[in-house]
DNA sequence: TAGATTGTTAATCGATTAACAATC
DNA sequence: TAGATTGTTAATCGATTAACAATC
């Protein structure tokens, strides 16, 4: 029975099911279950089969699930059945790596837009993109009507770069700058910190 | 009152304290409340002192924390007061990024080793880092008694390097490959996302 | 002192799990 | 059919919040 009202955690895990569906898909697997998806995540096939059913119906009594099928709904749901132009802000060390990352092929996503203040690297190719001047991100975020950026500025560049996007429209900021944001309500933005990582894992050593 | 059997989910928290606090010493800041940190990092005052109280006290009714002594504390509890000497296992454009980022410093962790399995990075330079063949990863691991690791190998290399540094003794992985790993019990893994972290955003727009 | 904020208790809220009828 | 697994309900478990005495 789907609901207007899903726990943020659990729309948090469907990418995670969504990753994992992806891997057996790609060893060639058509089926699974609660409780193989379960195994594999370490997480209760109960705990998958409650989330499942805030959407919807997707599997099949005795059977399990149709992988490619699970998928469909999965992105569906998550909005990632067509792709996202999204814009990368910060062509340094990093954001070169991020623009090169192949990961984000096939999972909703498509880096379309290229920004960077350097005067050296202004206009400078990188794939098939130009990058493109910071100064006219305002104007030119908007024109194309961007809702998703990621940023890979300095730390010190951040928070006025993420405000710029703001106002132009942006709604969800993926930020890659070791430095935390603040946003108004109705824009997401999520902090990828690999040293918070690294210090969780460090209190059980 | 410290106890032994603390939350998962509340020693998660504290590397983003640790950085809210960072971020409000840098600013030149002395003192704090758990009012005040709550209100910058979305999070109500009492769970952040119910997450603290689990460990100890130390607040002053009346004042609040003093921001240096709060960082010491909670490095303590995280293990990160020393600098812990991390591996990285894949020099591509994205181990590029990740031996250049500026992140770790001071924060419990440099990087120490470097490794990639291609001829032609094996012996050349990365700041003041050696690549180092990866044929021999499993006994330098071992010899220098690491125990975190990093991987952004491609996707396909990334579970057979993450079981070779797991012999080694490793405990705890930070994947950047887009792809899960499985490791056994008491081997703590992370995956860096950056996708699962969009699709979780795109949900909401 | 008066005002403010901690640490903690108890109450509330929400998420996870166990169990099972339905059914493929 | 017999076996397996779903979707869902109810019970359990755990986390968050509200409230407040203690006290700086």
């Amino acid at each position: 029975m789907p609901s207007a009202e899903v726990p943020d955690i659990v729309v948090g895990r469907l990418p995670i099911y969504l990753r994992a569906l992806a891997f057996m898909a790609a060893a060639g697997q058509e089926i699974t279950s609660s409780h193989e998806l379960g195994q594999k995540l370490g997480i209760s096939s109960a705990q998958i089969r409650k989330d499942l059913s805030h959407f919807g119906e997707f599997g099949k009594q005795g059977t399990g699930y149709r992988i490619s099928h699970l998928q469909e709904q999965i992105k569906r749901i998550l909005k990632v059945s067509q792709e996202w132009e999204v814009a990368l802000i910060g062509i340094g060390d990093l954001g070169h790596a991020v623009a090169r990352y192949n990961g984000f092929k096939n999972r909703g996503f498509h880096i379309a837009l290229l920004f960077d203040n350097d005067p050296a690297k202004i206009g400078t190719r990188l794939g098939d993109l130009e990058v493109l001047d910071a100064a006219r991100l305002k104007e030119t975020l908007a024109e194309r009507q961007i809702k998703i950026v990621m940023i890979a500025t300095p730390a010190g560049d951040a928070q006025s770069v993420a405000d710029t996007c703001i106002e132009a429209g942006v709604k969800a900021i993926l930020n890659y700058a070791p430095i935390s944001l603040t946003a108004p309500e109705g824009v997401r933005v999520q902090h990828l910190d690999p040293v918070a990582y690294l210090q969780w894992m460090t209190y059980y050593l």
